[in-house]
DNA sequence: AAGCAAAATGAGTGACCACTCACTCATTAT
DNA sequence: ATAATGAGTGAGTGGTCACTCATTTTGCTT
């Protein structure tokens, strides 16, 4: 019935040690329950039973069923995040630079394998966002504008380098990167192997739209 | 706190006559509870106080809570699916045709608009989803396959006014197109005053970086 | 007006489930 | 050796809620 476990830990090297070793184990066994059934119809017992701990313990550590999703919301933000360190530090120190179209390239396909690696966790948690709107504005307000001046950054570096069109809006650009990224993970092929084409066909297409030097 | 209530006869004009007066209050009050609480938050007690009859009525015309949302899926789907008769209409007589931009302008916002006037509709339904596979695929099954052949009709007709470069390909041009309405209906600019300024840049941009007669 | 069937009603019910708490017992401190 | 501690436990509980059904209301026919 269920192939493998998801594991968070993966995912969050450094939250392993900052944390007691049950309540990882409780976040790993609600996620991979939430992930096939939902927040509401998982029970606590089959928590525990996943966990391999008696279902009052669980009450030790989080103080109702909804702490637990409440928890996994700052967790999911962080491996949301994409490690933009690289990427970035190349586009401040302009000697030996990547063109936007490789930056771009290389944040997109490792943003869509950290969706294909956090498939089960971002399926327990983004669901039960919708109606829940402290937990999602938390949500919002942390990823988007990281990635609103990460992107606005990007296009920056873009114009100075003459490779992007001196007109472009970078709240569009981040939409439309958005979109990419969100429609290729929910209607894409599931083939990984297609992955690094089809975005390096999309990025050939898009950057020559948003290219300036050709004017027909 | 209930500003006014969504009313789903508004975009199923034929649908009221076909089925019982009683059927449609239950699902208008349904979705206007679902898309505040979500389904599993939501008491059957509070769909029939909305809809101004009494809890046993429910039941009545439904066999189960579970059957009200499965009754919305197909409605849904009519709701959402664009009306392509116009736009192919003028595809298929070449003669007075118009541009594929112009044409895609027209979907792209007709279908935004959609999106809001429907939120609520869309809000109660596509969470619950997630994790109800066989209503999932419904959903698939029947949106899916619509939109891809109205894009590929759309390429097809693009490319033979050399509008649109050869290699173009259909999936992964329907991907682009989905996203970013998608993803323009989360995080665009909420004022409807924009969208339209906003779809005529994305286009501009996208219709040049498609387009094959630029080399630069 | 009387009779009748279908529709509507809402108090009642049983199953369910998050959470509690009195107790256990391994570990540590004295 | 004895005591103190507190993490762990799981049967029990109280409240909830989808659904039922005996009764009432409605609306139609004669």
């Amino acid at each position: 019935m269920t192939e493998e476990n998801y594991d968070i830990q993966e995912y969050l090297e450094d939250y392993t040690e900052s944390s007691p070793d049950k309540e990882i184990r409780i976040i790993n066994a609600a996620i991979n329950i939430f992930s096939e059934k939902g927040f509401e119809a998982t029970r606590t017992r089959e928590i525990a039973e996943r966990a391999g701990i008696a279902e009052g313990t669980i009450f030790r550590y989080f103080p109702s069923k909804d702490a637990i999703l409440e928890r996994m919301v700052p967790l999911l933000i962080r491996v949301m995040l994409p490690r933009f360190a690289g990427p970035i530090e190349r586009i401040i120190k302009n000697h030996a630079a990547d063109s936007v179209e490789n930056i771009l390239f290389e944040i997109i396909t490792d943003r869509l394998h950290m969706i294909r690696d956090n498939e089960r966790f971002i399926k327990s948690v983004v669901p039960e966002l919708i109606h829940r709107a402290p937990l999602m504005q938390q949500m919002e307000a942390n990823v988007l504008p990281v990635i609103e001046q990460f992107v606005g950054k990007v296009i920056e570096y873009g114009k100075s380098r003459n490779e992007l069109d001196q007109g472009l809006d970078a709240h569009l650009v981040m939409i439309q990167l958005l979109g990419f990224i969100l429609s290729y993970a929910m209607f894409g092929q599931k083939d990984p192997k297609h992955l690094e084409k089809d975005v390096r066909a999309y990025l050939s297409y898009t950057m020559k739209g948003w290219n300036n030097s050709c004017k027909p």
